[in-house]
DNA sequence: AATGAATGAGTATTCATTCAT
DNA sequence: CATGAATGAATACTCATTCAT
């Protein structure tokens, strides 16, 4: 048993390996320019070896993402569990977003290039149905915030809380697009974090509600 | 001189007959998965031809969104020039731009495509630069309908106009990227001219001067 | 008539201009990488009006070797009508030939090109045929020059005249391609001058009736 | 052990059959016209296969060169190695050459080429570093011969040995060049085994210490 | 005579993916 | 489980050459 379940750690870890080169290089170079010659390269196992773990490169582009997905789903619960007060507690998950992606930019390419199904065809019916669905599980987990923030009387209840969740998951990732490009400052941004305060600032003072 | 000008307007039809087929071939398939063959077939040129015209693959792209770039510019200062009230012209705008983009998904896909800079690299300098300028000239013409707004005491003056600007951009494609993925449904939303026009709400709601 | 003889004039410039415009990218490029694009840029005339006076890239290649064989001819008589002593000839034909090569390298490569039938097939056959029997005509000419060399019992008279000329033709042009290679200090050649100097007198030493 | 053995003999096998095809295309069609596609075809192995073992056409075409380089060099060793006299070495040496490039004239081809630095821009450095070398390699070792030469007495001492070597090499090249053409007998060359002798005696005639 | 415009035909190279071992 | 070796399929771009004017 101990052995079957080292075999088990060493699969999973290599694995991850295999993630972690695939991440570095799909970073560098974009998902098209990117060769599994150079993954396999980077993890220092054979092409082979990589298709034993993943069907496609579009999987593993995708499983990227996943892997992301995941940890930014932890944060998320970490933030709603803590015992902040509501805004609070959406400025830390509105940050945690932020900083996870700026930390993991392949989350927001990838994402963003399965959202925009251009490569959605060619990804693995199971992978891309646990992405869609832990999206979704994403946005619900943000709504439930939002209705809680709605009931308290803090913020709009004119407005359906998905619409809120949604409107905020955009505008932070067209920030975030325009951050990750590095050409904010030939739109006459010179600090970044500055922006992203203000940004966030014009969304609450949007959402509140008036009056309160 | 009625020759001369008569093959002048032939070249240039078939420039946008040639723009035209392209944008067809590129929305359908996305910029990879485009040939020049195909576009070449769709046109009834042959691809030297289409040579003639764009000196490659990824020009042709980006000059479609050049294109698209100045038909905003144009719809955009007809709206500005209007006498319409500050607020309605900002709408205006703004259902313009959305309008455009909806008729048009790949203005918003090769522009996304361009500011990633995944392709920037191999796009003639004269191109980029055109494109560029451009893009930077549509965001310096909203700044002046915000400071228009800042002015008369209709919008927030604790912000700089051109980061109200941004702001606007960003979420709009951001949302446009949602709405053009045609997954808008499966996250709860039914109505997406009711959904932007939510959006839209809370943007001026965030950005409006408090106390007016 | 002063029209007629103008236009003809006119029209030899032009054959002329195009032959100069050809040997000069084919000098820097050599036949395949050269372009009939810059060729034309280079005489200032379009393409076709090219194909006016040369039926094909093969046919121009050619001809800039032909008019170089008619050069080199001229040379040659010049010299043998000149009431210089035999090996004085001798000595000044192989020095004016080597001379003109260096001077117009084309006409090495494109003789070496024609002679190894790498284009032969593409060139048009009254060309060719002019090529060839010009070719054969120059080597008559020498021979003249060797089989009075011989008469006299200068040279020595248990070779055929015509394989003294051939040796001498193609030990020039072996010396000649190693030379224009710009290649001859590697092989410890620093004076080419002096090569060539000894290289005749190997030469003719080794022609010279032996005992006079 | 055997097997990796084996995997290696059947590797190199492999790479002989490769330029064994590429050597009969290349003869048939020249560098230009010859095709990867028909290569590949002979050699029945698919095109990428071929670029698994040379990194390109022109690698592989200097490839072929460079082996028949090497087997020139062992039958050089070899003669040289005899105990035949200095002028029968040298006759020797002279044949041995000749008969290579006849039995295999892209090797005249190719070198060339290369010489002729047409090519040499694409060709991988290491290659043509182990060309080049090699190559001067050989001219060093005749010139040892063409030492012992001029120390017994036989050859002419007022020649440097490398510009007798040049001049042996270049005149066979040329002669070479004119025989493969298949030309000679319009230049009225019947019987070209007397012709290359008749040529071999001029050289050594010109060569040969006089007085000796 | 001259040309602007158009094209047919061609080709090296790349890369995800798969066997046989 | 891992891989060395092999490949099918694909594609942007070039260029000599030719019409219609």
């Amino acid at each position: 048993m101990g052995i079957a379940e080292r075999k088990e750690r060493e699969k999973l870890q290599r694995r991850r390996d295999i993630l972690e080169a695939a991440r570095s290089v799909f970073s560098e170079k974009g998902f098209q320019t990117a060769t599994m010659d150079e993954i396999a390269e980077r993890v220092e196992l054979s092409k082979p070896t990589i298709y034993l773990y993943f069907d496609s490169k579009e999987d593993l582009y995708t499983s990227i993402a996943l892997e992301d997905s995941y940890k930014v789903m932890e944060r998320l619960k970490e933030t709603v569990a803590s015992d902040a007060g509501l805004v609070e507690k959406w400025q830390s998950v509105w940050l945690a977003f932020i900083e996870h992606c700026i930390e993991n930019p392949e989350y927001v390419y990838i994402s963003q290039h399965i959202l925009a199904q251009e490569s959605r065809q060619r990804v693995s019916d199971h992978i891309l149905e646990e992405f869609d669905n832990h999206t979704r599980e994403l946005v619900e987990q943000v709504s439930q915030l939002v209705e809680e923030s709605i009931e308290k009387g803090l913020a709009r209840d004119d407005l359906p809380p998905r619409t809120i969740v949604l409107i905020t998951w955009r505008l932070t990732i067209g920030l975030l697009e325009l951050h990750l490009s590095g050409r904010e400052t030939e739109f006459g941004v010179d600090d970044y974090h500055k922006f992203f305060e203000n940004s966030f600032d014009v969304l609450i003072n949007g959402l509140l509600q008036r009056g309160s």
